[in-house]
DNA sequence: ATTCGTCCGTGAATCGATTCAACCGTGACG
DNA sequence: CGTCACGGTTGAATCGATTCACGGACGAAT
């Protein structure tokens, strides 16, 4: 007989030898407790924790199918607006005993792709993501082998695809319109890359709000891409500083950790905020209204966002494209505050 | 001859019968491809894309053991300082290309022994966390298990877990002695439960920096038990405001959040900080430079902490127990900026 | 006494990928 | 011509849990 090595995990044949019944037993202890007689389920729990016994998930799965797991794939973990999507997820998915996994892409579409494989080779049930590409051909893919899949922070470009996105061309154009209510008349826009989304589509905001007002983008308008963290805020920051003229300037950050490089920037530059320049951010974090010079943002509903697409993964219908409306908030940086 | 259903995923098998070779050439192309001659590897690829092939991971996992994937379970995924330390470790598993799993317990033993479970159904390597409890028990089977655990943010209370951790008492004595050189002689720790490990440790740290002091610590602190986040840092100040003496206080944060909680309500009460009332933080997160009033708080090497302890699991040889020293950062809020 | 129904429990088939011993040319070499 | 080596391929065993058709035992009903 083999000796079952010290090492090895115990498995549901070694529970059933130790307490003297069918494999079949063990597993309808574990599933289906009130199919088995009260006299051999003791022994058999007896024997599972002796054993300290834990089913392994991948034989289960492979049987079975998937589990009620969600996978969400965010830009960036450090950004606290990703994490507020994220606690709204799994608030939303605590109600119905789900798990949320969370990995963070970097804005890396190779790390995207892995992150998406790995969920699905985890069998989990959906997967909510915002995309760090266009491309949305891996996600029809995804969807049609029988993943649910959730665009988060973007509208879905095609039919098949639900998503739950802000939006944000309206957004930035808010904030747009409030820079030049305030006087400016040329804006710098801290803005990422824009093969992402977002980004993309606030730009498109400001772009849109200048020509409402009678200006040329091309004159009116400045976009800088940096790093979508305070780091690429202090990148653009400085590039500013490089050539001040003297006027005072408008900037609009493409969201508050970019912001929060702004100002830090700002601040150990002796410059005046927002008399030389005014700062706009994006996303309304917790601290936006608690900074030194606290910080006009444009407020999205974080918590909702997530709860909403995970809603969307839970209950698994039609592919339905939520849309939630921003909300400006006026503060000191922009110098529009009462 | 049973038709492949519509709904159904392809399977390697499938993938076999239209390239016309057997499952293990399949299983080839796909692991050893150089073992393939080039005609058969072409043919096999040519159905793998048609069938839109993608192994099913439980399978491999089934048979092979386990993957090159991490865990992390932290406490609160809102809070920066967690996802700091998660930033961490997925840069130092990036070297190895494993994938980090996050999750967060939100301090809930329930949600943790799920997750904890989770992955190891899933087949993880490794977990480290930021356990919610004492209680190691679990733990340590797991470790037998065979599954390699690292305890984050605290250090090991045994000998065969790893640990990464920053020196809470001395941190905390660091704040308190720090308050007490301001000529404050009575301290209010907004601490949370102590059922959290770094919670006692920093209320141990206090308690012995007023004993040091030759202050009775009965008399000199009180400690109020507050959620581990903002708004926990406005309901510990609420209370504060409550029963207001006159005389100025100091209040000493478990974290950066509560801290931030606090100075808002006091913002909001018009409370002159640090005036009347010094506020000292913890973890040093990205804005606690930024605010109003900028927030004086212990750093800790956040990142360090999640590369060394990703480093531990991938490394995967002896239970280590790393000590990193954290640092007092003196700023306005708590009086003592230059 | 026979039949039927319940209740428990069994054991084999199944999920899909990996692995490895065995096998089959084919060409080289003695 | 026989033997050997070797690259390429096969097919069956394997991982661990689930499921289900089947059977034994026992009590109740006819």
């Amino acid at each position: 007989m083999p000796q079952p090595s010290r090492r090895r995990r115990a498995s549901i044949s070694d529970v059933a030898r130790l307490a003297g019944v069918s494999v079949g037993t063990v597993s309808n202890v574990l599933n289906r407790p009130q199919r088995v007689s009260a006299a051999t389920r003791e022994r058999v729990e007896a024997a599972i924790a002796e054993l300290r016994f834990v089913p392994n998930g991948s034989a289960r799965q492979l049987r079975v199918g998937s589990m009620t797991t969600a996978g969400a794939i965010v830009l960036d973990l450090t950004n606290p607006f990703f994490t507020d999507v994220a606690r709204g997820m799994e608030d939303r998915l605590a109600q119905d005993d789900w798990t949320l996994m969370v990995a963070s892409s970097e804005e890396d579409p190779e790390r995207e792709t892995r992150f998406l494989r790995l969920f699905e080779e985890h069998g989990v049930q959906g997967v909510a993501l915002v995309p760090s590409t266009e491309d949305v051909d891996r996600l029809l893919a995804l969807h049609e082998r029988g993943v649910r899949v959730v665009l988060l922070d973007r509208p879905s470009p095609v039919p098949e695809l639900a998503s739950v996105a802000v939006d944000d061309v309206a957004g930035a154009a808010m904030a747009a319109r409030h820079l030049l209510a305030q006087g400016h008349e040329r804006l710098v826009f801290l803005n990422g890359p824009r093969t992402i989304h977002q980004c993309a589509d606030r730009h498109a905001g400001v772009v849109a709000a200048l020509a409402a007002a009678g200006l040329d983008p091309h004159e009116a308008l400045e976009e800088v891409t940096v790093p979508l963290n305070a780091d690429g805020g202090e990148q653009g920051a400085r590039e500013l500083l490089a050539r001040r003229t003297g006027r005072p300037v408008a900037v609009l950050c493409v969201n508050d950790l970019v912001a929060l490089g702004v100002l830090r920037t700002l601040r150990r530059e002796g410059v005046d905020v927002p008399g030389e320049v005014a700062v706009v951010g994006y996303d309304d974090v917790t601290f936006a209204a608690e900074l030194t010079i606290p910080l006009t943002s444009v407020r999205q509903p974080t918590h909702d966002l997530g709860w909403t697409a995970a809603d969307l993964l839970v209950r698994g219908g039609a592919a339905e494209s939520v849309v939630f409306q921003p909300e400006l908030v006026v503060r000191e940086s922009s110098g529009g505050a009462a």
